[in-house]
DNA sequence: GCAAATATAATAGTAATACTATCAATGTGT
DNA sequence: ACACATTGATAGTATTACTATTATATTTGC
């Protein structure tokens, strides 16, 4: 995807760092090989001494720039979701009926990842990957509201925000609005990772599957102008 | 809830534990004072160490009931999903209208948990907390695929195909009934999580709410004869 | 009622994890 | 050349997640 402006970076709450990633080479390095790693063996099973080995650095370096592993889980996700929401607001800023808005909301989160030449050392379809498999394990804590209040997770919560604003545009009489644009986000990674591993579970299992599915859904369920 | 007959048992894959907890009062002790435990401190700060030092016993002990806590989080959960598929086809079993067979099952999984007087040493509310806050992280593993083929996620995978048919046998040419079974469960459990910890990215504020988001949601998708 | 079997408790020990602290080496700007 | 920031190396700690062994209750079978 070509991007309009040079560089385009992605903000990230910084009370989720001890020192900015993209500031440096090594903390690039940290961002690019942790997100090999968690992919390769799991949340899990990686540690940053693991990661320090991968990337010929020291443990201790890289506690420089995240306090734990879990804050490196909460960067890398908030990269993801900041990303993603670049990509919905980019292609969906012009369109004006909001019935095709929505839609193409929905194509954008619900939809296979591609990589992203723009920015060279992340991995986009890997970051997705991980998304995927571990970002419930990044609010399902018992610190949860206190990070959230941190705002660790505003991100995510300004997307479902944004998609709630587009199915109220849509039907203003509609309800449940936010439940709704929760349950796509959280469905569609939920759907994705069932294919996987529980396939009987799903009917996604082709390419534009999931697109489909929740579009489906989303446009019976609201009534139409 | 009143049981028909006088003692159900929920049967669990019994690969999931090393002795049977039910199967003894030390067993019954571990069940019941971990669910409490977990649900105070969550599945990460839980040790066996101090499970064994609340119910007075010794980390050793319960070693010989469960390899690890992960084991015992599996044998929790699935003791969740058995208990409310008791109740699922308990009260459904005898509509046979597919529509009000399926209304009556979405309530069921979507409705606040209730205390069941049946199980004396399980707190099914704290137990059905537990599911909301540390359920995913039982699949979210390395692990799944190979725990999978164990049969440990039967009683779960189970529970979704019965709503699978229930949702085919409303509308027979819907082409998403597995995916919409396992947003349903999923789904309610995410917006209880959310209640809780994000409230504004739901609209289930109040008891009822869930059951009637989902009722609509599946009602609007499927077209009824 | 007693021996045998079984369940539980107590203790010790191990490798790995998730850090913290300290100090040395290297590089960078002025 | 000197200050200062960055990174690397090493060591150390408390906790976790176990395993192993032995001791002590408790149950049961005859």
């Amino acid at each position: 995807m070509e991007r309009l402006f040079g560089s385009v970076t992605i903000k990230i709450n910084d009370k989720i760092y001890v020192k900015d990633p993209q500031s440096s080479d090594l903390g690039k390095r940290i961002i690019e090989q942790s997100i090999l790693m968690i992919n390769d063996i799991g949340f899990e099973g990686f540690t940053f001494k693991k990661l320090g080995n991968q990337i010929g650095s020291n443990e201790s370096s890289i506690y420089r720039y995240f306090e734990n592993k879990h804050k490196l889980l909460l960067y890398l996700t908030s990269w993801y979701w900041g990303w993603l929401e670049y990509q919905l607001v980019f292609a969906t800023n012009s369109i004006a009926d909001s019935s095709e808005k929505l839609k193409k909301a929905i194509e954008i989160v619900t939809r296979p990842t591609v990589e992203d030449s723009a920015f060279s050392y992340i991995n986009e379809v890997l970051l997705n990957n991980i998304v995927i498999n571990e970002y419930s394990k990044s609010y399902l804590t018992k610190e949860i509201d206190s990070e959230n209040k941190e705002g660790y997770f505003v991100i995510y919560k300004r997307m479902i925000e944004r998609f709630n604003e587009m199915i109220s545009a849509v039907d203003s009489e509609y309800k449940y609005p936010s439940s709704l644009a929760s349950t796509i986000l959280e469905g569609s990674l939920h759907q994705y990772f069932l294919k996987d591993h529980f396939p009987t579970l799903t009917d996604c299992h082709e390419k534009g599957d999931a697109t489909k599915y929740f579009t489906d859904l989303v446009f019976h369920t609201l009534r139409t102008k």
